[in-house]
DNA sequence: GCCGTTTTCGGCCCGACTGTTTTCAGTCG
């Protein structure tokens, strides 16, 4: 797909035009190019289908813009872009992405000492060259010098799985003290995004009572590498592990208001506020404002429906449609953190994970689940102690006798009157070879209550190889999983080169499930492709590829996930009880 | 350059902070 490819080259035209101070132009490719990179269909064979007119119906695009889009489709590049590197060639993306350092900066680091890129400004920073041009003094040098290293580390931004605990910590913390009334985190966090930039806290205070205490207590909390500042409505840290973290003091009729702003994401603020204003209504941090007068606005709840709409869940609030449709009131009713019956990929100690089956399935329980699928490695992973088929048949017999102990000493014994139906089910994570075939044999998978197939191996193949080779999986009868289905690492490896839509394709024709793996480093499915794969109508399973008993609590990133991806309850296998969950495995 | 149940022309999200400019441009979220 040339959509990303497309993408990029728009936002580097709209950095370009915003430094020549352009008027409107750099919106209208940056609003283009953010189209471009969400659209879920191949702009190439839009084009091939439609032609221009149908290109023209991409949000965001008119004649013009269409026009590049075709030049790029048949020529392989954009004569403007072209022109524009040439006449300044920076890199523009990676210059901007530095903390503080935009378009007009980046023109002027070109205009007097050629700098084109971080390298180059960081040694010209080094030798104290900033510090002497017009507009730049010793601050803003080091401020470049520091937004440089805090991108090395981690190009700024942190996993949501590394984030979200700390942030916890942080909020429960401020509860304890007495004169904060309410609390909440903003932000990305609270949207649930797979990286998160920072953190913004948001509180208001008790009648009568001033927030010196608590900044005191914010500031000096342990684990602070540096305060960046402190007032009486926001003070701003950096804890230990690289990210800052802010806590912002707003007024309490204002509190549903600011709770909205400072969400996000920032698209869905500048949906919303065009809205407002077409509605002769201001919005902002303080409130809804009809001419000079402030509408009262405590809760989120009240800013939507002063708006004219339904609540919308802070997952969804990327600007990706949510908005017309809360204002069409056909906001799906997307699956809840408490919906999850059981966990189907979890390693156990036969293949080398940290616990015995019995002890998952205790933790399972302790979770509230009904059920719990044991999915060990099979046997071309040798570094993962992978089950051949022998092993996978002794398996079985644990799994039988502890499930007739479940059903010999636990049934009837719910409280609410239920009787108690725990299960421990058998799967396998089984390989997926280079030619698409499975690692163990047809009969052995058979027997098994269900199978997951990832891929392990080779993973850098081309694309159609890459794709061939997960359909002829999916076409296995008794494989009725896919294990992360796009093999990505956050921050680490990219997704392997696959036709995603030809996998959906087959996989509602098969009837197999993708899987959104729950591993905060993974969480594959991401959210786009999650609601690519709702709306092709195939089902999903969420899975935390447990490990480790304490890894079952990722199950949380998983939903969160789905959630982002537009996700209901039904479309999730695993959030159905188990006589129905058996009915979605192919056999 | 895009877009339209207040418009096919005239608009385009909003407020705060920072650094260095003594009146504001640039950047961010």
């Amino acid at each position: 797909m040339k959509n990303q490819e497309i993408a990029q080259i728009f936002y580097e035209i709209a950095a370009y035009l915003a430094m020549e101070e352009v008027p409107f132009k750099p919106q209208a490719y940056e609003r283009a190019a953010l189209s471009l990179e969400t659209l879920p269909e191949d702009v190439e064979k839009i084009y091939k289908d439609g032609g221009k007119p149908a290109i023209e119906k991409i949000p965001g695009v008119g004649k013009s813009i269409a026009e590049k889009i075709i030049e790029y489709l048949k020529t392989g590049k954009i004569k403007e872009h072209r022109d524009f590197k040439k006449k300044m060639p920076v890199n523009v993306e990676e210059l901007t992405a530095i903390e503080g350092v935009g378009p007009k900066m980046v023109r002027n680091l070109w205009k007097y000492l050629k700098i084109k890129d971080i390298k180059a400004l960081e040694a010209a920073a080094l030798a104290g060259k900033i510090r002497k041009l017009p507009n730049f003094r010793e601050k803003t040098e080091k401020n470049i010098l520091q937004g440089i290293e805090f991108l090395k580390r981690g190009q700024g931004r942190f996993l949501l799985g590394d984030i979200l605990p700390q942030v916890r910590e942080i909020v429960e913390g401020l509860k304890t003290m007495k004169e904060i009334d309410k609390i909440s985190p903003a932000g990305s966090v609270r949207r649930m995004k797979e990286t998160i930039g920072d953190i913004d806290i948001l509180i208001t205070l008790k009648n009568k009572t001033n927030a010196d205490k608590i900044m005191n207590y914010f500031t000096s909390l342990p684990g602070i590498v540096k305060v960046w500042g402190k007032g009486s409505t926001k003070s701003s840290i950096r804890i230990r592990q690289g990210f800052d973290v802010d806590l912002r003091v707003v007024p309490k009729e204002s509190f549903g208001s600011a709770l909205q702003y400072f969400t996000g994401s920032k698209e869905h603020n500048i949906a919303t506020r065009k809205i407002a204003m077409n509605k002769g209504l201001k919005l902002n941090e303080y409130g809804v404002f009809r001419k000079k007068k402030k509408i009262f606005t405590q809760t989120e709840e009240k800013v939507y429906k002063t708006l004219g709409f339904e609540y919308i869940e802070p997952e969804l609030r990327e600007n990706q449609g949510e908005i017309e449709a809360a204002i069409q009131g056909r906001l799906p009713k997307i699956v809840g953190y408490d919906d999850i019956r059981g966990d189907l990929h979890c390693h156990s100690e036969w293949d080398g994970g940290e616990n015995p089956i019995p002890e998952i399935a205790k933790a399972a329980q302790e979770m509230g689940y009904e059920y719990i699928g044991i999915s060990d490695h099979t046997k071309f992973l040798r570094i993962e102690h992978g089950l051949n088929e022998g092993q996978l048949s002794q398996q079985r017999k644990e799994i039988n006798k502890l499930n007739f102990q479940f059903f010999r000493t636990e049934a009837g014994s719910r409280c609410d009157g239920t009787i108690f139906n725990f299960q421990i089910l058998q799967g396998c994570e089984a390989n997926i070879l280079a030619d698409g075939s499975i690692d163990i044999k047809d009969d052995a998978l058979a027997k098994l209550d269900y199978v997951i197939a990832g891929i392990h191996s080779q993973m850098k193949m081309p694309k159609e190889k890459m794709t061939e080779r997960i359909i002829r999986a999916m076409k296995n009868p008794n494989v009725d999983i896919i294990a992360h289905p796009t093999g990505r690492i956050l921050q680490k490896r990219d997704e392997y080169q696959i036709d995603f839509d030809k996998i959906l394709k087959v996989a509602k024709e098969t009837k197999t499930i993708l899987e959104i793996n729950a591993n905060p480093q993974r969480l594959d499915l991401n959210d786009k492709n999650i609601r690519r794969a709702k709306e092709s109508g195939v089902k999903i399973a969420i899975n935390t590829d447990a490990h480790h008993i304490d890894h079952l609590r990722f199950m949380e990133f998983g939903i969160a996930q789905a959630r982002r991806g537009w996700a209901e309850k039904r479309d999730i296998i695993n959030a159905q009880p188990l006589e129905k969950l058996l009915k979605f495995f192919k056999k």
